[in-house]
RNA sequence: GGGCCGCUAGCUCAUUCGGUAGAGCACCGCCCUUUUAAGGCGGGUGUGCUGGGUUCGAAUCCCAGGCGGCUCACCA
């Protein structure tokens, strides 16, 4: 990248030597700040003007210059710290002669610390009178223009510290984010889960159907693999006793990217032992409740103009019943192969040749009914052939004890009784590794270390799995996921 | 990876049919000590994404490439 050098660089930068002409430093150091923006408001919102005459408040504050309208001895401008935006005022009997070409020299975009009292103006709006000023920082680069303010996607994702200095939603966005991590580890670690980290480079790359992103270590010559999911690790610590574990953090897929996935993506996986799913299907409620609380104060909100009802219970139901009462297939249509193939021919669902029924509803699922589900539905009823980490339902060895949780269209859960039995766990690494033998770049790993810890005995357990974007997206309203992500993946910048 | 759309000044956008690029904000100069899209007067600062081609002449038409958005496929 060849970093531009137009002609509003050039006049910021002689404005820099100026500066150092008068024995300013335009990077300075450490400031004290006693006030923020947002406390000042809080504080003294109330405060009349009088007041203000009367008792001088002294302010000491710094931040970065966002608006300036000056009027040759005087100016006013608003600073933008972290907690927003207050408006100070400069005037040249304040500040003397050598501060006053300082405030001449000062740009949009600048860094400066001030220490004055609070007034009124005209207009009644609290207003800092700047009686010292200091340069902290000198910006170089012009900010985008105040009415339209920078609207250019690449660009937004690309400097999102441009993003964020003028978009305040943009840093609204991912200071909730923050509030719904804390969220969900408040409500886990009130439940006595134990917050671990497992390994993100492994030697086998297991826990889900994705193609892993490889790196290599140079001093033990050996590839690794980025985690695809923490799962088999996480589940190796219930068998070494923990009982209730919780992870939360990246996961790394290498896959396609969209407005709903990036290479790199946060995920909780959560393990409890002594239950099954469930189990986690009422926790999952309440969690979801919880964090819908916290961040939109209550239960019923919009996304993406979708009225969204969190109020529990949720409907469960299987994936036939789904499609039955999403997509208007009958129950025979889908228990049979024939007629299922028709139905998904109908709806134009691509299909490859040889597909078993469980793969076909499965397709006809993602294709036809996912994306209609608004509210919360627990979907249930998955065949073994596609969950090669759950339990068998005891009444159907066919099928497994698992949902997958669909809000706004969107799989926002995947959850399962996790399958303790290690010789039938050893056989459904068998028929994984064949699937991988004759192409299917997904099919999973073996991992023999994982069954001598199932060896060794894992009690009945559930885990569950909750892509955090989504749900961040979820809450805020974002129609992409990189609208949550502070800095999402993208190609190479143009040289 | 496929399809569709986009890319013009620092930012947001114009430029009708191919005739040699222009508005606002920002910036620069002058005036201005209560403004808040401050105001008044004056000034256009450009690799038109890149590289080819067609043409007397290309931002505009054609080809190739780049980056981005949406979408399909893969996936969560």
């Amino acid at each position: 990248m060849m970093l531009e050098d137009n002609e509003l660089i050039q006049v910021r930068k002689g404005k820099l030597e100026e500066l150092r002409a008068m024995g300013i430093n335009p990077y300075g150091q450490r400031y004290e700040v006693k006030d923020h923006a947002k406390e000042i408001h809080g504080k003294y919102g109330e405060t009349s003007k009088e007041e203000l005459e009367n008792g001088k408040v002294q302010i000491k504050a710094a931040g970065r210059i966002v608006a300036l309208r000056s009027f040759g001895k005087a100016a006013f401008a608003h600073i933008l710290d972290a907690s927003g935006k207050i408006q100070i005022y400069m005037k040249h009997d304040m500040l003397g002669e050598e501060q006053f070409k300082l405030m001449n020299l000062l740009d949009v975009g600048d860094h400066i610390g001030i220490e004055g009292f609070l007034f009124r103006t005209k207009t009644n709006e609290l207003t800092i009178e700047v009686e010292k000023l200091a340069l902290l920082s000198k910006s170089l680069r012009p900010l985008p223009e105040k009415w339209h303010g920078l609207t250019d996607i690449e660009t937004r994702y690309r400097q999102r510290y441009v993003d964020l200095i003028v978009n305040p939603e943009v840093r609204d966005t991912f200071v909730t984010r923050n509030r719904i991590i804390k969220s969900i580890r408040a409500f886990l670690e009130g439940m006595s889960f134990l917050e671990v980290e497992t390994p993100m480079m492994q030697q086998i790359p297991g826990g889900a159907t994705a193609r892993p992103f490889i790196t290599h270590h140079n001093a033990l010559d050996m590839d690794l693999y980025l985690r695809i999911a923490p799962e088999l690790y996480l589940k190796r610590l219930i068998v070494g006793g923990l009982e209730r574990v919780f992870e939360l953090n990246r996961n790394f897929r290498n896959e396609g990217i969209s407005i709903k996935h990036n290479p790199e993506f946060t995920m909780l996986e959560f393990y409890m032992a002594y239950a099954d799913y469930r189990v986690l299907m009422d926790l999952t409620e309440e969690l979801f409740s919880h964090i819908a609380q916290d961040i939109k104060g209550g239960l019923k909100f919009t996304y993406q103009g979708d009225e969204i009802d969190l109020t529990p219970p949720w409907s469960r139901m299987s994936m036939e019943e789904a499609i039955v009462k999403f997509a208007g297939a009958s129950a025979e249509e889908l228990n049979d192969l024939g007629r299922a193939r028709e139905f998904a021919k109908k709806n134009s669902v691509p299909l490859e040749d040889g597909l078993s029924l469980a793969k076909v509803v499965n397709e006809i699922f993602e294709k036809t009914t996912e994306f209609r589900i608004m509210n919360p539905v627990f979907i249930t009823d998955y065949p073994v052939e596609l969950s090669p980490l759950s339990r068998r339902n005891d009444n159907n060895p066919d099928m497994v004890d698992r949902f997958e949780l669909i809000i706004a269209g969107r799989e926002m859960a995947n959850a399962f009784s996790e399958l303790n039995d290690p010789q039938d766990q050893f056989s459904r690494f068998q028929e994984q590794v064949a699937l991988h033998d004759k192409g299917d770049e997904e099919a999973q790993f073996m991992d023999e270390d994982y069954v001598r810890a199932l060896e060794y005995g894992m009690p009945p357990t559930a885990g569950e799995g909750i892509g955090i974007d989504r749900l961040v997206m979820l809450m805020t309203d974002s129609a992409s996921i990189r609208d949550v992500i502070l800095f999402p993946q993208l190609r190479k910048e143009q040289p």
